[in-house]
DNA sequence: TTGTACGCGTTATCAT
DNA sequence: ATGATAACGCGTACAA
């Protein structure tokens, strides 16, 4: 491989004069500037990062934390995430991490030797040890979907609560008082939707009976067809289920025409992220979207601001979510 | 943050005793190498992999290109690759590509600047240079989900003509004539995929009308359904119809729905790929399927493989694929 | 305006 | 068995 003192013998100059102009510094004569250029161009010359990373002590990457699993809400996320921060002129090191203690430490660990300029966290984190890493981290950490109540980090989020608000009222607006809950384990966005599921239904009147509750153990459809199922065994008059992400909903649905019960004529769903293939499936599926490209470039604007105006401030970014109609929640009021 | 000489001042060693240590070479006495080891977990000590990378000429990164609108099917696929390659010790930085030469120009660039151990490419490139370039890297490089006519690459897939041929197969078997085809743009799948279908239907002294194929310019559902929306005006009289990718099919699937027609009775619809939402949508669709993990983590292995051993072999690996059966296709023999 | 020399953190080589 | 030293490719302070 080529290195800068190569070009710079080709081009009859110091390699300093040839970092010189490839970094855009004054002190150059165009002429010189011009004729490094050219055997740069010619040789297909291009800066080798990892000794730039070496003597400049930054990497030019931010890593962001995501679950392994992670749904296709996540996957829109950081597409977004990695698009804008290339833009910025930032690599991204993807961590994926398990919901166990020694992946959590691995990542940890890989975490530390990588020199970051930056972290995001998509995914909220079991253990402790890692908040506690990074709070003491020296470059800027944004959290994203989720806030941490240990710790100051910036964040960026839709406001959990007021939306499955949104999405428990839009069915009771409807006529709708037996309502169902599928909610997932881990995660503070389960148990602030299920707990404004709760405070929604009192709030009319309604006591949200345990039977109409399922946790299910993870977040994918097949999750959501079991939780569905559990559901109907239990208490065959709901009349609808608020799932709490669009995956579990679409498991919903699946286990409703399985069980040939229509949708939304018999029960209505509704679900939550508003992920791209919701509009798609049968019935298109009521939801509450969520802002994610939106979500998605702010969290990357926050990190690239934090790292040039230094890590003082720690805002929280709240985003505005709003509920989408489309067809699976029936109104019995009509 | 720490170095290697900290630690060494620490332990009351050289530097080059803690490299020893922390490399697992031999020449140590186990005395010095407990007090080093007791020294690097006291104070969190991990190695800087910059400077490492630095003097070792390798970064243990593999770069793998995927197209920046990535779908269900390459997402599964990339986690599973990531997954795997961190088992052997790499990591793994991820190129998104657009349709465009600059973006394509842009991802040279950069990967030339990484020093990278190897590439893998899940993502047909639409230039040469790229091609070209990697034809002369040093490190191997493998091709995941097609091959590459112009260069020797190794290269991990399935037979999409054996494999195309099984779903339209499946559909004459099922009692359909009439077969309509929703195709895709740019990559060379599709074109292997439409010209399957095209001779399938020939053999067996069927006449692959022109308007019962639409070719749409991208992948998502709702391609799909603008491409079912087209076979609709043009021919009611459709039975079935090969989508080529799950997510196209999705996208009819919505179509039919949405115009109305019974899926399978009135119309039925195979799709390919296997991704998986494709067991939960409405009805559940069959398709081919690709095996996914096995290809990823073929590919994986494969790319260390010929690190470790030099990339003088350039093996095409080619997985089996199967179809599976659901409910999507009716049987009108029946 | 340009060149020289040093240092970033690590590992390999060679000397002890 | 251990330590000293050079080297990796680049950017920069400082000398010219």
């Amino acid at each position: 491989m080529m290195s800068i003192k190569d070009i710079a013998k080709l081009a009859g100059v110091s390699p300093s004069t040839v970092s010189r102009v490839l970094n855009n510094r004054e002190y150059v004569r165009d002429e010189i500037r011009k004729r490094v250029l050219e055997v740069v161009k010619e040789n297909g010359y291009v800066p080798n990062n990892v000794a730039r990373s070496m003597v400049l002590r930054r990497t030019f990457t931010i890593g962001v934390i995501i679950p392994d699993t992670f749904n296709m809400f996540q996957r829109q996320l950081f597409s977004t995430i990695e698009h804008r921060l290339e833009q910025f002129g930032y690599r991204t090191m993807f961590f994926f991490v398990k919901w166990n203690s020694e992946s959590e430490s691995d990542c940890l660990r890989r975490l530390k030797s990588e020199s970051l300029d930056g972290v995001i966290m998509l995914h909220e984190v079991q253990y402790q040890a890692m908040y506690k890493y990074l709070n003491e981290f020296p470059n800027p950490v944004v959290l994203c979907t989720f806030g941490c109540e240990n710790y100051k980090f910036p964040a960026v989020y839709v406001d959990e609560v007021d939306a499955a608000r949104d999405a428990v009222e839009y069915l009771i607006q409807h006529g709708h008082e037996r309502i169902g809950l599928i909610a997932g384990a881990h995660f503070s966005f389960s148990k602030l939707r299920s707990k404004s599921y709760v405070e929604v239904l009192k709030s009319h009147g309604i006591e949200p009976k345990p039977e109409w509750q399922v946790v299910v153990p993870s977040y994918t459809p097949e999750d959501g067809r079991q939780g569905m199922e559990t559901l109907l065994e239990r208490d065959k008059s709901l009349s609808a289920v608020f799932a709490i992400t669009d995956e579990l909903a679409i498991g919903a649905l699946r286990a409703l025409h399985e069980a040939r019960i229509r949708i939304p004529e018999d029960v209505s769903v509704i679900g939550f992220d508003d992920i791209d293939i919701s509009g798609f499936v049968e019935p298109a599926l009521t939801t509450i979207h969520q802002p994610i490209v939106e979500m998605g470039e702010r969290t990357a604007e926050l990190v690239c601001k934090l790292i040039d105006e230094g890590k003082g401030a720690h805002p929280k970014v709240v985003l505005p979510h709003r509920l989408i109609e489309r067809e699976s929640v029936a109104n019995h009021f009509r």
